[in-house]
DNA sequence: TCAGTAACCAACCGATCGCTTGGAAACAAT
DNA sequence: ATTGTTTCCAAGCGATCGGTTGGTTACTGA
């Protein structure tokens, strides 16, 4: 019953996304927007009611397509001391891809908009609670299998690698020296392997 | 020769820099700073030539002002273990403190601004450069005075310290659990205390 | 085929942005 | 007291902000 969209909501967020993600939100107009994407400022407004409310279609998308690809191992049923590793190890090495300088949209949303604005602030706690139960899945897995020493404070790592990334992702962003990056990673992987069990 | 400044340049800078602070660069205007200061646009720019050169002089008192009273003890000649444990324990329990939520300028900075403006980049790179050299030059004395273990990694536990700060402060503006943060800071320390020599 | 409906688009809205200006006010030097 | 110099201030500059609207186009159902 009547005329059909030319536009796709999905791309639109994921177009948004990219734009928020490399300039933050009020860097970003809404003609900045509209152009990017070829569609009408009619057509954004009618979709996603406001520029806040296309943002947070951004947040939604980026964490179904981004966190999603990075995390999604940490969170495996069978997840285990290799995943962990694996995640921390990469993002030691980001600054090695191409758009590193980037960071983490929800790093940038936790600094620009969370102390401002409920709903980014809530998306970022739970994008820290996703995070933080994910290391700490990965990590009960680990402990369950005996790769731990009994006293591991699993609770406490979990919160701590989390943490750690979003200082590499915050300082990505001012593209400080790899160095630096590499040896946050590597001194938190140091203290995994202080609470691993030494294999028989 | 002339009519006097009714105003005092620092008194504006750190005026705007806790400005800046809550709000992030894009967010406030030149008229919450004018208003809030009390003074004329025109005196502003007559003394910073535009917003960004206030900017930056916000971002040169914070460095005065807030980064040498919370790392100048681990500055000092003879700053040792106990500074580095003072200052990570000292973030790990920030939220309890008023303003919090504020995070740090310089984490802001390099999120929301570094990105696309080259002088943010590079005080966001002194920033973590002085950091990093606090931090190694507490661990050096350490070493030195045999505190830590033969082969501690003192240059990667230097790098890697800020970039925990970093994420706490980022964490900060989201107003996570404090839980959070304080685990994030203990964590650390516990790596810092594989490295460290028992006592005699 | 034609009414009804929904999406499209260019043009535009008031508000606010960073910044400037013309003239009055306050000082120092003589 | 006069002059020259500097600052102060209200008013306002063009540009751009987030968001809207009226008329047109494309589609659906009967």
């Amino acid at each position: 019953m009547g005329r059909r969209k030319t536009y796709n909501r999905p791309e639109i967020a994921e177009h948004a996304m990219r734009l928020f993600w490399a300039r933050g939100y009020h860097a970003t107009t809404t003609r900045d927007l509209t152009d990017a994407m070829g569609v009408n400022p009619y057509s954004l407004y009618a979709e996603f009611g406001s520029k806040e409310g296309l943002y947070q279609a951004a947040l939604a998308r980026y964490d179904a397509l981004v966190v999603g690809k990075h995390f999604g191992g940490l969170e495996a049923p069978r997840a285990n001391l290799e995943e962990v590793r694996a995640v921390l190890d990469f993002f030691g090495d980001v600054d090695r891809l191409e758009g590193s300088e980037l960071g983490c949209l929800m790093c940038n949303t936790s600094v620009e908009r969370a102390p401002t604005v409920e709903l980014s602030r809530a998306s970022t706690k739970r994008f820290v609670d996703r995070l933080t139960r994910a290391f700490g899945h990965a990590l009960g897995n680990a402990r369950a299998a005996g790769r731990l020493v009994d006293d591991a404070p699993v609770d406490a790592l979990a919160r701590f690698f989390p943490t750690v990334l979003m200082g590499i992702w915050a300082l990505s962003r001012a593209q400080v020296d790899s160095v630096v990056l590499r040896a946050a990673a590597d001194q938190a992987l140091a203290r995994l392997d202080a609470v691993t069990r030494a294999a028989p």
